[in-house]
Parts: structure tokens; sequence; C-alpha cells
RNA sequence: UGGGGAGUCGCCAAGUUGGUUAAGGCACUGGGUUUUGAUCCCAGCAUCCGAAGGUUCGAGUCCUUCCUCCUCAGCCA
């Protein structure tokens, strides 16, 4: 008997395939939760994790988030609710030089605009590194005392020299066999404030020749006098990153650390670390391990922090929340939404491999979700005039739209149809290119939810602009009734009455970068922004927009999707942003 | 030239211990529906898995050699 192939799940992925074996093996069976995180004393006492899994999104607060943290969001905070696990909020905030309050706010904004949350009636898993420093310097000296670690008195410049190359081994450093006690003397002293920043600093003991730069006595301590975000001036010693962040994660009982692949060589450090603290009874077993994904790369876009930092400080944009960046705040007011950035996370996969995804394939996620939830207005972008010369002066009447038409229970509105009318510009030409079937002298063609009118001709300025296009409509035509299909038309085109239009600044975004690969080679990213990635106008839209709110989003017929800005508009007096054009084969 | 990774259709990406016709999505190309040139529907789209050898009844999956790309020398994360 053939054994059938079992079909993939979808969104199958590398971590998942660990996970479900981890599972299956009972990896994490023994694991307790004593309610916070805490030693292995702590967890000592509590009881059997009922989480089958910790996994933690673990952001520094010294930036915005943006869409590649979207990926890490839901790869992380997904992975835990398909498991019956757990994800923490980590704010790694180890260098209070780079970080803030205000950074913080906005992350935990984002994390949950995108649909997260991180607590229960029972339990908060927000954390910081900062509330472990206690720890983490007790790990320290649990390190000196164990001869793991050692005060080194060289400056930053000779650990640089003496650290070797990529080639070539290091050298050790003259401090390297200073006893026990005065590493002990020494590090408790840095931590009292008797020595000047960047004199003495602590570094793990491990092996200067290791092929693996990163295991070449990594620096884990430093002397520095700063304010702190969280801890105030309590420290004048902060841990780095590369001891801080294992122990963050084994602190939590963090089964699977998600990161990216530019930490790939930092594993070992993190394996040596936590098994140098759980001999000595300080870490709880089992220990959490690394797994590496390839961080998302997106056409046209930049996703570094110090490029989108420098956007924002030197004001090539006008904020972080800049709808044109491609900061997650920024997408928001955009229009983009947390359903698009969860199509699209599952569209694009996880995986190891160095990939550049086409943009496109966002603004598709994002036109799909729209698609389905946006209700349908009528703007008319670029107007110019349209008098129906055989429709009566003083004549109103009332058209019927749907405002969704996959969804015929949202109903109709009433718009209303009157002698001038706006349309848009291009859909009138006087001279028709091959293919175009919209408005062209004596042409047919539909009024969207009225008649069908026959163009008569149009006049022009001076300079051959068109200033007012003329027509007649033909009376049994009406869209609805009876017969009104006995006139077919291929065209058919959108229309606000002069009337009853309501004129409204909207703003039409392009890209940011003009260039597919932003700062390729050896240009600078900025000489690839494209000067014209935002355009403003004035509108003419269906009267009932006055009353949208604030990120209510619209398909304006034929257009595309656009949002209510969610600073600039005021109340009975909204702007909009376009959040994404609909798909277009004729402009192709 | 040291260490660590990665190479499956234009862009992503499945492919568990080798098993017989290489998932799926996006894009693209035809055709249909449509009062949005939108949406939707249907069909097509890798004799081939970076390259070359080898093992095997059988290889994307194992072995050998080679090629290309990414990444690491912060008291950043």
């Amino acid at each position: 008997m053939a054994s059938e192939k079992i079909p993939t799940p979808l969104g199958s992925n590398f971590i998942r395939t660990i996970v479900d074996k981890d599972l299956e093996q009972g990896v994490y069976q023994s694991r307790k939760w004593a309610g916070s995180p805490g030693d292995a004393a702590h967890h000592a006492t509590g009881q059997p994790d009922v989480a089958k899994i910790r996994t933690r999104f673990p952001p520094e607060p010294n930036g915005y988030l943006h869409i590649g943290h979207a990926k890490s969001i839901f790869l992380n905070f997904g992975l835990a609710r398909d498991y019956a696990g757990v994800c923490h909020l980590r704010f790694d905030d180890t260098n209070p030089e780079k970080e803030s309050q205000e950074y913080v706010d906005s992350i935990t904004d984002t994390v949950k605009w995108l649909g997260f949350g991180w607590e229960n009636k029972h339990e908060r898993h927000l954390y910081f590194a900062s509330n472990y420093f206690d720890f983490m310097y007790s790990a320290a000296e649990s390190l000196i005392e164990h001869g793991h670690a050692y005060v080194d008195s060289q400056t930053a410049e000779e650990m640089r020299i003496t650290r070797g190359t990529l080639t070539e081994v290091g050298k050790n450093s003259p401090w390297r066999d200073r006893t026990v006690a005065e590493n002990l003397t020494l590090f408790r002293e840095m931590r009292d404030g008797i020595h000047a920043d960047g004199s003495l600093i602590l570094r793990a003991k491990i092996d200067m020749a290791s092929a693996n730069i990163n295991l070449r006595d990594p620096a884990i301590y430093r002397v520095r006098r700063a304010h702190h975000h969280n801890t105030g001036d309590k420290w004048c010693i902060y841990p780095m990153y590369t001891f801080a962040h294992p122990i963050e994660d084994a602190l939590e009982q963090i089964t699977h650390s998600i990161c990216t692949l530019e930490f790939e060589d930092q594993r070992p450090f993190y394996d040596w670390l936590l098994a140098r603290l759980a001999e000595a009874g300080l870490l709880a077993q089992p220990l959490p391990k690394q797994y590496e994904f390839s961080r998302l790369n997106l056409t046209y876009v930049v996703l570094s922090k110090r490029k989108l930092i420098q956007l924002v400080e030197e004001k090539q944009v006008s904020g972080w929340d800049d709808p044109r960046l491609p900061s997650l705040a920024g997408a928001r007011r955009r229009g983009y939404t947390a359903a698009g950035f969860k199509l699209f996370t599952d569209r694009i996969g996880v995986s190891k491999v160095d990939s550049w995804i086409e943009y496109t394939i966002l603004e598709d996620c994002m036109r799909e979700v729209l698609n389905e939830s946006a209700e349908r207005r009528i703007a008319v972008l670029d107007p110019v005039k349209l008098v129906i010369d055989n429709y009566p002066a003083d004549q109103v009447e009332d058209c019927f739209a749907p405002n969704h038409p996959l969804k015929p229970e949202l109903g109709k509105r009433v718009v209303p149809l009157t002698r001038e009318l706006w349309i848009e510009r291009e859909d009138f030409m006087e001279e028709p290119s091959k293919g175009f079937f919209r408005l062209v002298p004596d042409g047919l063609v539909r009024l969207r939810y009225g008649y069908v009118v026959q163009c008569t001709g149009c006049e022009k300025d001076a300079t051959g602009n068109v200033t007012v296009v003329h027509c007649e409509y033909l009376p049994d035509t009406k869209s609805g009734t009876p017969g009104s299909d006995s006139v077919k038309v291929k065209g058919n085109i959108h229309w606000v009455s002069v009337q009853h239009a309501y004129e409204c600044e909207v703003r039409l975004y392009d890209r940011l970068f003009k260039e597919a690969h932003p700062g390729e080679g050896d240009r600078d990213f900025l000489n690839d922004l494209n000067l014209n990635s935002v355009t403003v106008i004035t509108a003419q839209l269906e009267l009932g927009l006055r009353n949208a709110h604030a990120e209510d989003g619209f398909q304006f017929e034929r257009h595309g999707y656009f949002v209510a800005d969610s600073k600039d508009s005021v109340a009975a007096k909204p702007v909009f942003n376009r959040t994404v054009t609909l798909r277009d084969a004729w402009q192709k």
C-alpha cells in the first residue's frame, strides 16, 4: 500500500516545522512558569507552564516600527496564537542613550493596531529588559566568580586592534588573567561609579583565537553615565545586547527566540552564556533556543532604522507618520490596514533566503482587503464641467448608487443628478486615441447610475484647454429603470453634481523612491528619492463624504482606495489620502 | 584567502527519513462575466530544482568538486 503524501499545510515554514517537532518530542514539557519572569529558583516555585511555547517580540525603543517589524510581529504573535502559546512584548532597552518613552508608546500602539495584545485577566506580558538589570548584574558577578569573565583596562581602540581580523586570530588582553577577587572589586567599582565612562569594560573570557569573532572575549558590560527612561540614574553600567538578550529570553522562559539572520553567528555565544549561567544554577532548564529568519527587503523602500531616522530628522518627510514612509504609523495614516499586513506576511512566507519582495505584492494585499471592506463613493479628482444641454436647469433627480457591489445588504445611497456636472478631465478626448471608449464627440457613454449621454462638443480657452464639455441625455436610459439597457454602451464614467459637490483637498501619494533598490552600490539613497512622491489636489467629491471620520476608508470608484487623514481632517471637512490606486489594465 | 548562512518558474515559497506526473501564492498570457478598462470566474504557465560529476532500480532530496550571493572585525541592537 502506497503511503499518501500529506499535503503541506498552508503557511508552513521551517520555524513551524521546528516547533512541530519540539512539541511532538515534548522538549518543553517539563518547563515551569511562576507567573512572572525570573531565575531558576523563582520558576521552581511555579506550575508546569500552560503555554505550550513562549515567543517574544523584542523591539528596542529607539525608533518607530516599520513594515519589516510587521513580519516579525505576525511571526512571533502568530506562532504563539497557533500553538496555544504566549508571546511577550519586551522592550530591549539596554542602551539609554538612544531610547525614549515616545518610542515605547508608539510601539505598543502599533502592536495593538496590528491586532495583538499581551495581557489576559491573569497576566500582563509586557516586559522591559531594564527590569532585569539586577539579575544581569549578579549574573555578571557569577561569570566572574567562575572565571568566565574579566575586567579589561584596554581602550576601545586597543581592543579593536587586539581582536584580530577575519583571517587573523586575536591577542589576549594583558588584563585577561586578573584574579577573581580583583575582577570582582573592579566590576563593583564600575557599578559604584568609581571609574570613568569607557575606562573599564567587562568581557566574557572565551577564546581570542576563535574563528568566530563574536567569541573573541566579547564585551558584556560597559560604564556609561546616562539617564535611562525606565531605571533613571540607578545604574552607570549597562549590559550589552549580546549579554542581555539571552538572559531576557531565559528569565521569561522563552522557548523559541526568533530573530533575523545577522544574529546567526551570535548564536554560539547565546548558547555559551546560557549554559554557563545554567550550570551555576541561575537559570531554569530547558534553555531557550535562537532561530534566525531573513529580514524583509521591499523594493522601492528603505527599511533600515538608520535610514528612516535620517529621513525624519533631515525633514525629507513630515514625520514618523508621513504617509509615504514605510513606518507602520505612516502606512496606517496612508490607509493601509492590519488585515492587509496579515495577508502580506502570510503571502511572503518565512525562510532564510535573502529576498526582495516586490512592493506591488504589498499593494495588491491592501487592494484585496480593501476591495472587500471599503464602501464605494464617487470622487472627481481632476474636474472639468459637463453640461447636459437638454436637461432642465432647475431639475434635481435622485440616482441610486450601491454602497458596495459585493454586499447589497449595505444598501444604496442617493446621488443627485443636475444639468451641470463635474466629470474627470481624462474621461473626455476630443481626438480619441485607439481603444479609448469614454466620452468623445458624437459618442455615447453612460453616466454611471444615471443616463446614457451623447457628446455634442466642447468649449476651449485661448490655450486650447477644454473648459466645458457638452452633451445631451437619452431620457429612457436611466439606470435601474425598465429598458434602460436598450442602448448598449461600453463606456461608463462617474460624475458629481456641481451644485452638490464637496470641494476637498486630496493627497495623491506615489512611491518615496524612484529606484527599486534605493542606495544600491555606492549611491546615496537620498539621491534615489522620488521628488514627486506627493501631489496635493482639489477634488470634487460627493457631498456625503463631508461626514467621513478620521481613518474611514473608501473606494473612490474607478480611482482607488482613499482614507480620511487622521491628522489634518477637521469636523465636516475631512481631507483624503490616496492609499493605493485600482489596478488599471488600460493604462498599461 | 577565516567563521557562519543561502541558492527550486519574473517575485516569493512548499518539498520531514531518496520513491515514481516538482505544492501554492503573486505576476504574466488567453477566454468568460461585469453600469468601476476594478472585482470575480475558467484555462495556460519549471522534462526541471546554482553548475559539473558520482552513488542508486529510482535524487531537488545522499556523496564529491566547483560557482554565486549574504553576513561577522561597535564599549549599537
